[in-house]
DNA sequence: TGAAAGTGCGAAAACGATTTCGAGTCTTCG
DNA sequence: CGAAGACTCGAAATCGTTTTCGCACTTTCA
């Protein structure tokens, strides 16, 4: 590879010359700009990152936070399309990624993140209570969060509250009054989603009872199929069933089938992603659908933005709008 | 950060020395290598990534090549899984990865590798006849492939072969004899199924027409769709349909739900991966299960073995036996 | 006993960039 | 005409390691 003293050499400058001439120094002649950049490019130069980060502590290099509880990582069907598009955009404007883990370069997050010198972190599906992750929202490292809210700090949200709202009001408009909620571990995300429920609930006049509303875990088929079972064996049952998310929801469709249960002339129910799945199987799933894509091109973006103007203080809150994908699984009642 | 200059200071030695004691060179005195590991451990040190990878040209990171033909990138159901278990491996080992993208650092795979200072590179699901990739496989870099051989190299294969063979057989003794195949883009590992297929074929004599053959590709729910439905138009029919992945043969189940054929009564279907999700869906996908995280891990170790034994001689081909989930999607034949 | 071999350590030169500071030249203006 | 300022540029220090080489001292053995 070709370094910072071959160009020099080339040029007949010296190499503190050349840094400046490509970091844009004002105290360069013009047409020694040009000719430095000109012969850079010809040779095919590219700055040593390891040198460059060495020098000023920064490895144009991001972050990526992810886990989440039920440790599926890179499968998880939802925030794999979130990640992906984000991995696109942060390339697009030349940044690697790097997943950060508390097991390396020390015993945090933060430790990870600082070993690597990384630019700036995206944070998405944690624990936002836990102490690492907090810390890390707090540090010198400009981070973006996604869906869910630090006070002064930026952060890209789906809309959970309208989701949950439209929902319910899409259940309501089919006739169902008697609805059950199975919902995901008690996260911001869940909060925001419960309360779009029971907004909408005292829109339209529904009561639910309480025992309708059952709490089990995000993308846990295990568990989550517990709850439906419980709901099933309620003597009132409901008539529709909203799942944590799409995935649980197909998942669960076992247990609707070991019953005699067809959906949705016996049970309606409701997912929540809208993963392309969900409406490759059949009968489509009727479902909140979150632009995955576009959540993880903004986050991106967001991060880039804050980064490259070296300023924090850009605070914005970005809310990307859910959209009903009616599907099939809800059943008009007369 | 404590550097090394800080520990030399305490330990009252030349940071030459903290050095070489850290490293395990021998010509350090036994108390002096205590003392000095001793008040590393205190001092928390970490020996700045930057600082050694302009030294030594290594950076503990580990390159990650993963494109496939529909771009689906991180979202990919089957490889998500391969993926994310050698993530994990690896870090397990202290190494972080980088995906290699041919738009950073230079304009192909080799160039960021380089650029980035990756001490070895995993290959995955991408064409394997792409010289960028034939580049790379050559080139000094450590690496070990996953589903394709290059002669003298390393690589761990999912025994296409005997899977499809198997696949072949399971539908031999349900009584199918009309099995029409939908494969992926004639890849390596492609090659191998239908070479298994065709075996499978001669051992059980059963004779199928050129036309039952199609290629369609994998993951590709439209492409495959097409073809299924010119194998559904021919007037002698297949009883059975192999897909080329689980994903696809999910995904198609539209198109028979709009000509009203029940599965399996009216037509049967196979998968290939076995991911979760063929299992969740109903009825249960008939499907060939590749133990995607056993692949993950074997790759990742395989590769942690050539960068740490400093050889690339050890050259291994690791196989690992895919096996039959029976489901529910073939019906026997009388 | 003297040379050879073995031990333990440090000085210093890299690796490839960035950045400060000063120096030289040229213009400008009182 | 001389001083002040603008404009270009380079020397050198620095970031935190690794690694070579040489030096001093001790032990070994003919």
């Amino acid at each position: 590879m070709a370094t910072i003293k071959d160009i020099a050499k080339a040029c007949h400058v010296s190499p503190s010359t050349v840094s400046k001439a490509l970091n844009g120094y004002a105290d360069v002649g013009q047409q020694t700009i040009e000719r430095i950049r000109e012969t850079a490019r010809k040779m095919n130069y590219r700055p040593d990152p390891a040198a460059r980060m060495l020098k000023t502590n920064s490895s144009h290099n991001i972050g990526i936070v992810f886990e989440d509880e039920t440790m599926c990582g890179l499968t998880h069907e939802f925030f794999s399309h979130v990640l992906n598009s984000a991995k696109n955009t942060l390339e697009a404007h030349g940044y690697d990624i790097t997943f950060i883990s508390s097991k390396i370069g020390g015993n945090s997050f933060l430790d990870h993140c600082r070993y690597r010198k990384v630019d700036g972190v995206l944070i998405a599906s944690v624990d936002f209570h836990n102490e690492q992750v907090v810390e890390l929202v707090k540090s010198e490292i400009p981070n973006v969060t996604i869906d869910y809210v630090f006070d002064s700090h930026s952060c890209v949200m789906s809309d959970n509250v309208q989701g949950a709202y439209d929902l319910v009001k899409y259940l309501f408009e089919m006739g169902h009054r008697r609805i059950g909620v199975i919902h995901g571990e008690r996260t911001s995300v869940t909060v925001k989603r419960l309360s779009g429920f029971y907004k909408a609930c005292r829109d339209f006049n529904i009561t639910i009872p309480e025992k309708y509303i059952m709490e089990s875990r995000y993308h846990d088929i295990d568990r989550t199929s517990a709850c439906a079972e419980k709901l099933l064996d309620m003597e009132e049952r409901p008539t529709a069933i909203m799942f944590p998310d799409d995935y649980s929801a197909i998942g669960c469709r076992t247990l609707f089938e070991r019953r005699n249960l067809r959906i949705p002339e016996d049970i309606s129910i409701t997912g929540y992603d809208g993963l392309p799945l969900s409406q490759a199987t059949r009968p489509r799933l009727t479902t909140m659908h979150q632009d995955a894509e576009g959540i993880g091109q903004k986050a991106a973006e967001k991060l880039v933005e804050i980064i490259e103007s070296r300023q924090k203080e850009i605070v914005e809150e970005i809310i990307i709008k859910p959209n009903l994908y009616p599907g099939e699984t809800v059943r008009r009642m007369e």
